[in-house]
DNA sequence: CTGAAAGCGCTAACAT
DNA sequence: ATGTTAGCGCTTTCAG
């Protein structure tokens, strides 16, 4: 109970040596059948687990890999990691998660914590604001790979895999201006709810936004662009209220996530705007509540499970071959149109 | 580069032996304080990382804890751990978290992994179905302890941390019944959407349900009692669409989670019911789609935060102390009553 | 106060 | 085909 059975155990009980025992247990060519076969049930018989650490010690390998995500509370970097957990599991490691909640500081932490714990790989998505650029490159540099998903930072020569934003969100604003043009308006006011400016993401989405416009001969219009501080539903439903008092309610919105859509929706409906009758809405990000809200919310999902799973491809690849090349993978997003953009979409709710 | 700084390397520039390194990284009182300082000062400059793997072996003592979960994208399960990875990284401990998709078969696969990984305790909340009661006692047995959270298995010997299910149901059915009276409805039908039987916790809330109902004079009916297959929204949509055809809509409906909640209101709503007017909904255990809805939905609350906390302070103390005594800590849960149930929330929304 | 030596459990030359 | 030996990086007697 308290001493586990070590290979030294079963040696003595077999009355040949610890050596022995390790190759036979190795599964090594160069034992003998029925020696093999002794050890293998003894081990069995024993309960016989083999020492991780003692191995580790050896092999200078711990078969463990990190992954550092934002927060796992909203289910999008959950169903990442689920994934991550798959590739790697099947192929006999150990991963340890970690979440920073956002903060900069934490993601340091957890990232040294990592360290510490030589894991042969990390797989990280950035936080919100600030980057530990220093400290990627440093663990690059001694030998531990890291791989970008989802939210990468620019400046590191790393894999990574992500999705193109900037066209996503491209496709996203031409929905909403084709079917308000289909709608008989055919110079609609799109505005966009956009995210704080240390995300990068803030950046891609809104250029999305914006060349969609231009393309579709519609005016960048500065009012409509409206700058928000939070990506929540709360941040949402104020900035919407703000418009509605000030009488600049549009024909569409494009959120940059879909907490802030919702919450905008949410406003909408309450002082007795139709949507999508009279304002089309769209979020990004598919999340969880996008099928709860009423109508249903129009999104753009990422493939997680494909992120996940390629990721995961990726930084095996390095582990493997330290020496491999650095890839980008850009996924495929996909457009969700529902309820909250299109009122063809309400029947079939 | 490759090869990391050792007690050794240290030893070495400094011309004395690796074992007084060892006694100075540790900050033995028996070191002079020079020599302390003068090793300190070279491990800082050469990067000296302990090399986990070989204090481990030593030491027998792998500072790593595990958590099986059956699921961490509904964020329920993502907030408890994200404490219990607080409460245990201050202690110094890495958090191996698993999840098993609600297989039992994953479930006995993790633990196995966990064991294998030397984990010095484990937190686990139970699948909904099938138990792997034996595999639990062995790992007691043989030393490892297992504190459950949320969902336990009642037949084995270990501490827990729950909710009392029976009580908050009962409290959630009691508030049901005392809106629908002061609405004018001296005999409310109050129905139970009942969760699937592999469920523990499925017949502890309806208990609750059914003591509530008597202890106000109500009967309890069977037509009332819908037994779900699952608890998703769909099924609570499907069933409540079948309660709409066959027209036995109740006055008041208590789901077994908010899902299956979610889903009935948005039935009720599509065939032009009002919700909470005609019909008060409540669900369970708070959902992030609670507050998406509308009206909000009221639920029970349970408090997450405290439970990841508690069940991780228990597991310390039996690694601390494995001869300490087995506790059962109850919490409290919390009855959020917005506006799906109570009209007079609609306002406050 | 410090060094030498043993050993944690395991693997991998090197022998035989 | 098997045993002997050394050693992974560290801690911990045991001497001095």
């Amino acid at each position: 109970m308290a001493q586990n059975t070590t290979i030294k155990d079963i040696a003595r009980a077999l009355g040949i040596s610890k050596s022995t025992v390790s190759r036979a247990l190795a599964d090594r060519f160069d034992v003998k059948p029925e020696t093999k076969k002794a050890v293998m049930e003894m081990a069995e018989k024993m309960h016989y687990r083999p020492n991780p650490f003692a191995q580790n010690l050896i092999k200078r390998r711990t078969k463990i890999i990190g992954v550092v995500v934002p927060e796992f509370i909203n289910s999008f970097f959950a169903r990442i990691i689920i994934q991550i957990q798959t590739v790697f599991e099947r192929e006999g490691f150990h991963v340890l998660i970690t979440q920073c909640n956002e903060s900069a500081e934490a993601e340091r932490r957890n990232l040294q914590l990592l360290e510490e714990s030589m894991v042969e790989g990390i797989l990280i998505s950035v936080t919100e604001k600030g980057r530990n650029t220093d400290y990627y490159k440093e663990l690059i540099g001694s030998g531990i790979p890291l791989v970008f998903f989802n939210r990468a930072a620019t400046d590191v020569a790393a894999s990574r895999v992500v999705i193109d934003d900037y066209k996503w969100a491209f496709f996203a604003v031409e929905h909403l201006i084709n079917v308000r043009r289909e709608m008989g308006q055919p110079m609609p006011r799109i505005m966009h709810f956009q995210g704080p400016s240390e995300i990068d993401l803030s950046g891609l989405r809104y250029r999305g936004y914006a060349d969609a416009l231009r393309k579709h001969g519609l005016p960048v219009d500065s009012s409509l662009v409206i700058r928000c501080e939070s990506i929540t539903r709360e941040e949402g439903f104020r900035m919407m209220n703000r418009c509605i008092v000030q009488g600049t309610v549009p024909d569409a919105l494009f959120g940059f996530n879909d907490q802030l859509a919702i919450g905008a929706m949410k406003a909408l409906k309450r002082k007795g705007f139709h949507v999508p009758q009279q304002v089309s809405v769209m979020g990004f990000t598919e999340s969880q509540s996008a099928l709860v809200t009423e109508p249903m919310l129009s999104s753009v999902a990422q493939p997680l499970d494909r992120m996940g799973e390629t990721a995961a491809r990726l930084l095996l690849e390095k582990i493997q071959n330290p020496a491999s090349e650095n890839r980008t993978v850009v996924l495929e997003g996909l457009l969700n149109v529902r309820g909250s953009s299109d009122p063809k979409m309400l029947d079939a709710e």
